[in-house]
DNA sequence: ATATATTTTCAATAATTTTCGAAAATTCGA
DNA sequence: TCGAATTTTCGAAAATTATTGAAAATATAT
């Protein structure tokens, strides 16, 4: 397969596989774009290579700068602004996951503390079988929340070395 | 909080949660639904609880039912037919990593595998970095598949306690 | 076998999300 | 300060996805 032709490809699955993530397509494509390029873009090149309209692009662009993984860079000389993407994966995973759990793993979690208390006679099976669901969904997610938070801080050979001796 | 208001804000919430995961918010809702129902419930049930029509509750219902969430219960002298979800939110979350690994993480990895064959010269820079940036990620992918595979097979006492004490 | 209850399908419609593109705003050099 | 280059905004159009509802299919009782 030539060059041309795998990173077009790269490009499509990545933004096919970031709509499973709530990542809309062309988010997902700059971002791939950015990440097998080895020099900082302009919103032009990436229109260009991409096929998207100019608001789309810079849309997007902003979007990805907000997640924490692109950054603007200041070329010298230059008065267009360009792009690059933080390159290690490790750092990029750590990311996504700290603004999601940030987005999502935390309101929900705070929900169900209210929801917790819901008052009603223990006696009634409704009320038992709600309290009981959200409170494990609680225990799971707490869980989850610490797990998540130890990863976001661990180093990658920490992560492939350690837990896979652990493992097994 | 009164049971019915709780439990309406339940439902809305684990269905706006499901649409950051790329399930849609009926499919959701009618999960929470059952989650906290004590009983099985018919599709009429799902139907008036919900507010939504017999096409889309069935067609749910059986998605729900694909990915091993729910399943038909047969109650004697019914001639309905009920449905129940699995309680056990460990089981749940195991479940939904299973089906969303083999849909999405496998295929990804078998692509990269093939993006990593590209050909082309080692001294082109841009050559270098496609295949650095497919390989990490491949490596990292493979890393999540393992140690996502470990967790569908450990049991939630050990997730919870021995992963506890791992993580200081 | 027929009537009735129930489930499933699917084409049409509605709702939502994404994308475009032109106009407005901003930046920067001369 | 002016004017060209560049970025940003935003309403409208397009594309995608979800939902309805009625008809068809299936199952069950008598």
């Amino acid at each position: 397969m030539k060059l041309i032709e795998a990173r077009q490809q790269f490009i499509s699955s990545w933004g096919a596989f970031g709509t499973h993530w709530g990542i809309n397509r062309t988010m997902a494509q700059i971002h791939a774009l950015l990440l097998i390029s080895a020099d900082p873009l302009t919103q032009d090149d990436m229109m260009e290579q991409l096929n998207i309209s100019r608001g789309n692009t810079n849309m997007n662009i902003r979007e990805l700068i907000n997640w924490g993984l692109v950054e603007r860079v200041l070329l010298s000389g230059e008065r267009k602004e360009y792009f690059t993407a933080e390159k290690d994966i490790w750092k990029v995973v750590k990311r996504i996951v700290k603004e999601r759990k940030k987005r999502e793993l935390e309101p929900m979690l705070q929900l169900l503390d209210k929801l917790e208390e819901v008052e009603g006679d223990k006696r009634d099976k409704n009320v038992r079988i709600f309290v009981d669901m959200v409170s494990s969904i609680k225990k799971l997610g707490r869980q989850a929340d610490k797990t998540l938070d130890m990863m976001i801080k661990a180093e990658e050979s920490w992560f492939v070395g350690t837990m896979m001796k652990f493992f097994k």
